[in-house]
DNA sequence: AAAGAGTTTGACCAAATGGTCAGGATCACG
DNA sequence: CGTGATCCTGACCATTTGGTCAAACTCTTT
């Protein structure tokens, strides 16, 4: 039995939890650091419930990171050529600030994974990724083609968006442990990358 | 025992083979994700004899933290008063994606500890850093309000550059995804930091 | 209400893992 | 050379951990 289709109420719930759970233990701990007993005190389940539901550790992984897939790259997908470039990019960095702000464990379960060799998703890197970003940055090289944002590597731009922006999430304890608690940093945050950015995309 | 005063050669040359052997495998699997089996595999030695050298796994990862920590903030430490402000801070930029090519263990070994809560280095993150950081933002403050640099806030500007820089080091599995092995690519990073905080710091 | 599908759990297992220890091997040095 | 200090190892241990299973419980449907 998987998550990919829940048949009754209770399946529904109970793999909801499982996957809350797992988020929350997975995106603290990492792959290894996390145990079955962990994530299902979190929620709320027996451990050998837990394995009712989903056939393995790995497959609660695994069901995890394709299920949060599509949330994290649609920031990138929305961006288009309907708008003025320089405003699509910035709103883009924006968005994807907010994300982290929002989503700090998502973005911790993604960090911890590829930092240690992206074994269980390599093949979403090389493939869809891969072909996604390759999309994106011809657009963006487009633009700098046609003069509309200053000619810019595209490749290392997203580089630096994703850098800058998922650091405040994977990276918060640092952050935090030098500015202090709260996440008003936040603010003064995006207000920073709008700046550098808008600068270093700037025609001419 | 410990690493901090090696007395004889033997000691000498074991505790320098557990310490980078020990890099090798916490870089990549995380303090929960490395064995001492693994470690002294890499080694070459017993795993006994590990012990006899460290009280525990997690006195060789302190050993290693503590160890590199200079290292690994030797960089920011350079940053002075001397020359022309962007050509510092544009230095420090350059340096500091130079240690991501050169020591990507170090710097994976870092992202694994502060991504997991820095459980073993809340302490110094609070302390000695915090007031590292401190001191070099009062320093970026006061180029910026004498008109030397673009009014940035100082923090966030030296977030950025860590997170720049230390994302080709740490999530290199997907850079590499994305462009393709060998690494190549860190000559383009330079070339796109160097403009981004160029731009970014542009007095007026 | 009965039956059958679906759900839950206590007890258990094998493997992995951090760590210990007594004794043996080796080295430095008088 | 001999002796004490240092170095090394096989065997062992306790705990943790991913996973199994038979049996029991609960829910839905007729």
């Amino acid at each position: 039995m998987d998550a990919s289709a829940p048949r009754t109420r209770i399946q529904e719930k109970n793999t909801a939890a499982i996957l809350d759970a797992a988020l929350e233990v997975f995106s603290q701990a990492g792959f290894r650091g996390a145990t079955l007993d962990a994530i299902a005190r979190t929620a709320g389940l027996s451990k050998p419930n837990l394995l009712y539901y989903f056939a393995s550790k790995e497959a609660i992984h695994v069901a995890l990171l394709s299920g949060l897939l599509d949330l994290w790259l649609d920031p990138l997908r929305e961006l288009d050529d309907l708008g003025e470039p320089v405003e699509e990019i910035v709103d883009y960095v924006l968005r994807k600030l907010e994300m982290a702000r929002e989503f700090p464990r998502e973005s911790k379960l993604f960090a911890n994974e590829i930092v240690q060799g992206a074994p269980r998703i390599l093949g979403i890197i090389e493939g869809p990724l891969k072909a996604l970003v390759d999309d994106k940055a011809a657009l963006i090289r487009g633009w700098a083609r046609d003069g509309r944002i200053a000619p810019v590597d595209p490749y290392h731009l997203i580089f630096s968006i994703w850098a800058t922006t998922q650091h405040y999430a994977d990276f918060d304890t640092q952050v935090r442990g030098i500015l202090g608690p709260g996440d008003g940093h936040f603010a003064d945050a995006a207000g920073f990358l709008e700046h550098m950015f808008r600068s270093a995309l700037a025609p001419r």
